[in-house]
DNA sequence: TTGTACGCGTTATCAT
DNA sequence: ATGATAACGCGTACAA
C-alpha cells in the first residue's frame, strides 16, 4: 500500500480513482466508459455508472482539458447584451452549444475595440475550443494572436471578405440602401437620421446616405444619439430632428427602440405618424409588429444568425469540413403602417 | 538533458517553462512574478515580464487551476436572456467579475427546476469557485448536491429565510401587495389580472389576490399568458380580459411588457387610459417612464443585483466574513399616467 | 476489452 | 528571494 492519500474526509470531491476502486477496474476503463462507451463491454459501463452513483463522482473538465487539449468551451465576446438584439443570438448560440456539449463562456466587452482585445487576451488563457466574435472590426493583435493560436473563429452580425477565419452575418450597407430606397419609391424627399455610433450602424448609416445623396431632390438632416439606443433617446433625438427641421417627412432610425421612441414623439406633438410624417427602424423587435402603428423596419433572423455560428464553430472543431465559411443570412423588409 | 521536447514548433504555444529559459529563472519564480509579483523582487520581476512578451506567453488557466484548486470561473444560471428584466442583472454580475478577475460561465436554464438541476451538474465538472442561481425554487438533488460541495452559492430574484448559502433579492409577495393596495387606495374595485406563469411572477400575483381579497366590494378575473412575456402577448390577454369583463377599471400585469401591450390594445379599442382603465406593470423597464401615457409600474435595482451577487461571491471565495448573507434590495412604486 | 506509464502546465510546499 | 519536487485529475499511447 502506497502511501497514497486517504480519502477519508467528506469533503473531498471524488475522483475517477476512488470510482475504479469502487468498481473494481482501472481510471482509464471508467474514463473510457464515460466518454466513449461504445468501446467497453456493456456489463461494465453497467459497473461503472454504478459506481459512478455510489460515490457521487462528477469529472474535473480541467484536468479532462488539460490532459486532452480540449476544453468544450466557446468563448463569446458581445458588444452588450442589454441590447435587444443581441439577446436572442447569444441564446441560440448557448442553445445550440449546450446540445453540443459545449458551455459558453461569456463576455461582454463594450465597443471599443482595444478592451475587446485585452478582453479575449485574458479569455484564452481558458483555453476555448473556439471563439465567437461581434464585428469585423478588431485590433489587429487580436487578429494575429487568434490567427497565432489556430483558434476556430467566427465573427458574426457583419459582413467581410477576409474574415479572420469563418463568418456569419449580413450588409449593413444593402440594409441602409434598401431602407433609403423604399422611402424614396414611397415619395418621401426631407429625411431626418436618428442614429447610434455604432460599427455597425454607422455602415447603415452609409449605405442610406449614399442611396439619398444619388438621389436628387431629396436633403436630410442627422442627429446623433449614445449608445444603448433607448426610447428615452429616441424621444430626445426626434424632438431634436423637429426642431432643426420641422417639415422633415421621413425618419430613419438606427434601431426599432429609437424608431419607437420617435413615434411616440411625434405623437405626442400632435403630429401623426404615418400621415405627416414616415418613420422606419431596423432589428424587428417583438413590439413592432404590434405597436401603434406598426413599425416599418428590417428584419434578420438573429436566432439563426446564432445557431449558424455555434454549428460551424463545433462542426470545426470535430473535424468536420465546412462546406461555405462565409454565410450571408441577408435581411427583408417588414413593410408596416408607420411608413 | 533528459530527452524532453524540442519546442520547436511554431504552432505549440510557450508555456511557463519556455518563459523561464528565456529569462533565465526558474518556472516558479515566473509563476510567482506573474501571480504575486510583491514577493519577486522588481528586478526579476521585470526580467520575467521582457520574457513574456518575447515569447508571447499566455497561462493557461486550466492548468492553474487544476493545481491551485481555484478556478477563477463563476456560474451564472438563469431561465432566459431575451427578458428584459434579467439581462441588466447579467451584465452587472459579467463587469463586477471581470473586474475581479473572474470569468463568467453562462447558462440559460429555462423556467423548469428539473433541467436546471441537469445543467448545473455538467457546470459542476468546470470546478466554478461559485455559481449564481436565479430563485430560490430548487430540485432538492441539486441543493444536496451544492451543499455537499461546499460551494458559495447566491440565490438572485426571490427572498426566502433559507437560502442555500446566500441571497440578495426582495419580496415579490410584498410586490404584488404594494401594487393592489395603491390601485385600491386610487379607488379602482373591478380588477383584470393579466399574468405569466413563472414561479415569481405567481407569487406576486399571489400578494395581489390576498390583499383583493381582504378588501369588501371588488372583484377580479385573470388571463394567463406564456412566457416569455411579449407585446403580442399583453395585446392578445388585454383582448381576452375586455372580451371576459368589459366593465374592467383597472388592469395590473406582471410585467411593463405586458402591460404596454395592453395599453395598445386598450388603445386600438377606443378605450382610453387611465381616463377609463387603469392599467399598473412590474419592472420599470426602460420604455415605462416614457411611454405615452407613462406606465406606473415597480421598480427595482436590477443592476445592483447583479452587482451584490457578484460582490458577495467574490468575498466570501476570497475568504471574507460576510457581514450578512441575506440581502433584500426592496423595490418601489413609479407613480406615473397610466394608473 | 482492459490496464500501465506518462505527460498535460501549473501551483503548493519545503528547502536553500 | 528563488529553486526543486511533488502533486492536481485526467486522457493519450501503447502494451497485454
Amino acid at each position: 500500500m502506497k502511501s497514497k492519500k486517504m480519502k477519508s474526509e467528506g469533503t473531498v470531491a471524488p475522483t475517477l480513482e476512488d470510482v475504479a476502486r469502487e468498481a473494481g477496474l482501472s481510471p482509464m476503463t471508467v474514463s473510457r466508459a464515460l466518454n466513449n462507451p461504445k468501446i467497453v463491454r456493456p456489463m461494465t459501463v453497467a459497473r461503472v455508472m454504478l459506481a459512478v452513483e455510489k460515490t457521487g463522482y462528477i469529472p474535473n473538465m480541467l484536468a479532462g482539458g488539460l490532459a486532452s487539449r480540449r476544453s468544450k468551451l466557446i468563448a463569446v465576446v458581445v458588444p452588450q447584451i442589454n441590447n435587444n438584439m443581441f439577446v436572442d443570438t447569444i441564446q441560440a448560440i448557448s442553445d445550440t452549444l449546450a446540445q453540443r456539449g459545449y458551455h459558453m463562456l461569456l463576455c461582454v466587452g463594450g465597443y471599443d475595440s482595444d478592451g475587446e482585445a485585452a478582453l479575449v487576451a485574458t479569455l484564452l488563457s481558458r483555453k476555448p475550443d473556439g471563439i465567437v466574435l461581434t464585428g469585423i472590426h478588431h485590433a489587429p493583435a487580436l487578429k494575429k494572436r487568434l490567427i497565432n493560436a489556430a483558434l476556430p473563429v467566427v465573427e458574426i452580425w457583419d459582413l467581410t471578405p477576409t474574415p479572420i477565419d469563418m463568418l456569419v452575418g449580413f450588409s449593413h450597407e444593402k440594409v441602409g440602401r434598401l431602407s433609403a430606397r423604399y422611402l424614396l419609391g414611397k415619395g418621401y424627399r426631407r429625411f431626418g437620421l436618428l442614429w447610434t455610433a455604432d460599427q455597425r450602424a454607422l455602415i447603415r448609416k452609409q449605405g442610406v446616405v449614399d442611396m439619398l445623396q444619388s438621389h436628387v431632390g431629396c436633403w436630410f438632416v442627422e442627429v446623433k444619439v449614445g449608445l444603448p439606443a433607448t426610447m428615452r433617446l429616441g424621444r430626445d433625438g426626434m424632438q431634436a430632428l423637429l426642431a432643426r427641421a420641422p417639415e422633415l417627412d421621413a425618419i430613419i432610425c438606427s434601431s426599432d427602440t429609437l424608431a419607437q421612441g420617435a413615434i411616440l414623439e411625434a405623437q405626442s406633438q400632435g403630429i401623426s405618424v404615418p400621415q405627416q410624417l414616415a418613420v422606419m427602424g431596423f432589428g424587428d423587435l417583438d413590439f413592432a409588429a404590434c405597436h401603434l402603428p406598426s413599425i416599418t423596419t428590417v428584419a434578420i433572423d438573429r436566432w439563426r444568425l446564432g445557431q449558424e455560428a455555434a454549428t460551424m464553430l463545433a462542426d470545426k472543431i470535430e473535424g468536420m469540413t465546412l462546406s461555405e465559411p462565409l454565410r450571408d443570412l441577408g435581411f427583408w423588409l417588414c413593410e408596416r403602417q408607420s411608413a
